[in-house]
DNA sequence: GTTCTAGAAC
DNA sequence: GTTCTAGAAC
């Protein structure tokens, strides 16, 4: 990607740049290389001299119609649905067509883009930014003018639309904006159609404009579902996925009054009743929000490393989609800066036939370095196309966001990772001295590495796309995953806030986050793992064999821990037989809780009871990790576990909370998760008591981590929970979770091995994912003070 | 659960 | 050469 052809170039390139790929495009395209050109200007800005240039000088063969709302009615002034339909008409007969009347404000001429993008043409707008006072000295001066505007009264008219001008953005789908400053750009963007062929198209972009300041732009239309009411032109499957069309978009709230009586003569405005201002602003308050929700990324491995397109297209929208299953109130905008862009075009086509909700997942033509500023979209997220090193350089989108965001992206990343594996991600939290961050209110950006079929880069894959097609889902998985978790650790805090609140104006306890998300892992994993139970496999018969056996472990010395070791646990939903067995290793906790007596001279041993017993962990994965250990004969795992359980579990929770506060006490900067394992490694049901420092030596390999950070992990409020709903507790034995990538249990970055991520977590000072901060589940020396 | 260690990754 | 992971043994 060149960030500069996404807008500061003065100078367009001739079309001769492009015309190549625009023949080439042709066919799979049809009707592409027509454009509705829109001017956009004030009366005496020079629409009509640039429209007759343009209409009547092309030299290339182009075939133009112009549209002058002026004369439309036979030589008179007509209505905008004339121009609508001429325009319409004409692009039909394959013409191109260009659209004089003043169109300064975004409702005016979204219809015309609209209709642009209904009839599958580009769309580019032209804005005559002459000097006020030139427009009304040549307004004022002029004689017989189609619009009969002229005089004292051109003056006041074209003084009053200035105010109301509204810069014309990427975002209401124009495919191309030129801004003129001067009659040399006049000239300049003349030339440039007139030069145009029929099949020639032009880049995508904004050029020419001069103010850097960021023009004052709305999100409503980002939250108003698409107006699918007018221009029913289009023919064929619903587009279910859009790029942004200003026919989405609703006007937005003036800074100024508009003068309710004010009429231009060219066309007759509406005005904003108090009631639509009122809508808007009660939108406005979400804008904030829908930008904290909403991701932009560009396509992963499409670019240097050759990743074919179709193939790339199917995994982005599967992702996406079973992505915007699992969460509600994300938005994910796939980003290119081409126009042309193919995978764009593939993504939005197959979307389309997934009926993705297009205000969720759209394309948007632009500089992902310059959305807010350039397209007035807002994200607070935007993924970078990274390289292993996660350094910047090499183009395209990766140098375009390090370039962007400045050196406070390369320190910030360091902090976070060293290196990435394809196929992974890392989130970065932006300063906010970066530019990108002030400008453009990105707040994040997290790094993905995609496969390569580049045989010059690292990791070349060889056209093995099978491995490429998992890796590049685990690559998109992994950004949407991290993405999530920023939405979740925000929308908590939001909760939070507001919880707060309530409670001190003595209302209800903090409302649940909207997400559908129960975890990192997601409840659809679950749901799975609820119909799934694994059966011994012949390895396992066999250790079965052998810790029965004659030689077994003196552990196995009581009757009842034979048929515990085969125990056949009834599955109510589908009556498959669940088997565990224990290694020799495995049954220590259970020979504890047998004969506590044996141990009772132990340090390990904190408090033993008739119902449990709390012990030290011997390998302690924290700065303090204890475990309550069950002493009740058959209850070796959650498996096990049922309503009459339940005392027995609210005891062993009491000890835990006991415990923890103890802790809390001497260490106030603590925080603590009371868990117990999916499916534990060692015999007899133990709640682990673990604070979330993580700081241990014992803390050794990606099981031990995942095993406390993942889902794998049950909280005993949850389990406590469930079992008094349902009776029993899913657990999950999929051994892919304890697999899984490292992620920070805070922030949820990524990183690429245990050392890397133990020297994130001594630093990261995010707060915990949302979820965590409900239900208790997650206890500190603040709550601990409350209780007090 | 840990320890050991081959070999992959760096 | 060193670091790190992952599988086997216990």
């Amino acid at each position: 990607m060149d960030p500069d052809a996404g807008g500061s170039s003065s100078s367009p390139p001739p079309p001769s740049a492009t015309s190549g790929a625009g023949a080439e495009t042709k066919e799979e395209e049809r009707g592409s290389q027509q454009v509705v050109l829109v001017l956009v200007g004030p009366p005496g800005s020079g629409k009509s001299t640039f429209a007759e240039a343009v209409v009547g000088g092309s030299t290339a063969g182009r075939p133009w119609v112009r549209v002058c709302q002026d004369t439309i009615g036979n030589g008179k002034a007509g209505t905008k649905i004339q121009c609508l339909k001429a325009a319409s008409d004409a692009l039909k007969e394959g013409k191109s067509v260009l659209i004089d009347r003043c169109n300064l404000e975004r409702e005016q001429r979204a219809d015309f883009v609209k209709l642009g993008g209904t009839l599958h043409t580009d769309v580019h707008a032209i804005s005559l930014d002459l000097p006020a006072k030139v427009c009304i000295s040549r307004a004022v001066s002029r004689k017989g003018h189609e619009g009969n505007l002229q005089g004292g009264k051109a003056a006041l008219v074209v003084n009053r639309m200035l105010q109301k001008k509204e810069t014309p953005l990427l975002t209401e789908g124009f495919s191309r904006i030129m801004c003129c400053n001067d009659d040399g750009d006049i000239k300049k963007a003349v030339d440039l159609y007139n030069g145009l062929g029929p099949s020639d198209s032009l880049p995508s972009g904004v050029f020419g404009q001069k103010s850097k300041k960021p023009v004052q732009v709305g999100i409503m239309k980002f939250l108003k579902k698409a107006d699918t009411s007018s221009v029913e032109t289009s023919s064929g499957p619903k587009l279910a996925l859009t790029e942004i069309k200003p026919a989405q978009q609703n006007p937005l709230p003036k800074q100024e009054n508009v003068e309710a009586g004010f009429a231009c003569p060219m066309e007759v405005e509406k005005g904003l009743n108090d009631k639509m201002e009122n809508e808007e602003h009660a939108k406005e308050i979400d804008y904030c929000d829908v930008g904290s929700r909403t991701l932009a990324f560009p396509s992963i491995s499409t670019a240097d490393f050759q990743f074919d397109l179709d193939r790339a297209s199917d995994v982005i929208v599967d992702t996406a989609f079973k992505f915007l299953q699992k969460f509600d109130n994300i938005r994910l905008v796939l980003v290119d800066l081409s126009e042309k862009s193919r995978i764009l075009s593939l993504v939005k086509q197959k979307a389309a036939k997934k009926s993705i909700d297009s205000n969720r997942f759209f394309t948007y033509v632009g500089d992902i370095t310059q959305l807010h500023t350039k397209g007035g979209l807002q994200c607070s997220v935007i993924a970078n196309a990274a390289n292993w090193r996660l350094k910047p350089g090499g183009g395209g989108v990766n140098a375009a966001i390090y370039n962007a965001a400045g050196e406070s992206l390369q320190h910030a990343t360091k902090k976070c990772a060293d290196a990435l594996r394809p196929g992974t991600s890392v989130v970065v939290p932006l300063p906010s001295t970066s530019p990108l961050h002030q400008r453009e209110g990105v707040t994040h950006v997290i790094h993905v590495l995609g496969p390569n079929m580049n045989p010059m880069r690292p990791d070349y894959l060889k056209n093995d796309y099978t491995r490429g097609s998992k890796i590049l889902c685990e690559a998109y998985n992994s950004l949407f995953e991290s993405f999530a978790s920023i939405v979740q650790s925000y929308m908590g805090k939001q909760n939070n806030e507001s919880g707060a609140e309530k409670s001190a104006s003595g209302g209800t306890s903090p409302n649940d986050t909207k997400m559908k998300r129960e975890d990192s892992h997601g409840s659809e994993r679950m749901k799975k793992h609820k119909l799934f139970q694994p059966i011994m496999t012949s390895k396992q018969q066999h250790e079965c064999t052998k810790v029965n056996g004659p030689k077994c472990h003196a552990d196995a010395m009581t009757s009842s821990a034979v048929p515990s070791q085969t125990r056949q646990v009834d599955n109510k939903r589908n009556d498959v037989v669940t088997r565990k067995t224990w290694g020799s290793w495995a049954q220590s906790l259970y020979e504890l809780a047998m004969n506590p007596e044996k141990y009772k001279n132990s340090d390990s041993i904190l408090e033993t009871s008739d119902e449990y017993i709390v012990l030290k962990d011997l390998y302690p994965k924290a700065k303090r990790h204890i475990l309550v250990i069950s002493r009740m004969d058959g209850l070796d795992s959650l498996a096990d576990v049922k309503k009459e359980h339940l005392p027995l579990l609210r005891r062993m929770h009491s000890a835990g909370v006991k415990w923890a506060q103890k802790f809390l006490e001497e260490d106030a900067a603590l925080e603590f998760r009371l868990g117990y394992h999916s499916v534990p490694s060692m015999r007899q049901l133990h709640l682990h008591i673990v604070s979330q420092d993580f700081n241990s030596a014992s803390l050794k390999n990606k099981k031990h981590w995942n095993s406390f950070t993942t889902s794998f992990f049950r909280d005993s409020v949850d389990v406590i929970e469930e079992i008094e709903q349902n009776g029993s507790t899913t657990t999950s034995s999929d051994e892919k979770i304890l697999a899984m990538e490292l992620r920070c249990h805070r922030c949820r970055s990524a990183h690429p091995n245990i050392p890397k991520l133990k020297s994130h977590i001594a630093i990261c000072k995010s707060s915990f994912p949302s979820h965590l901060l409900q239900k208790n589940r997650l206890l500190s020396s603040t709550m601990h003070m409350d209780r007090k």
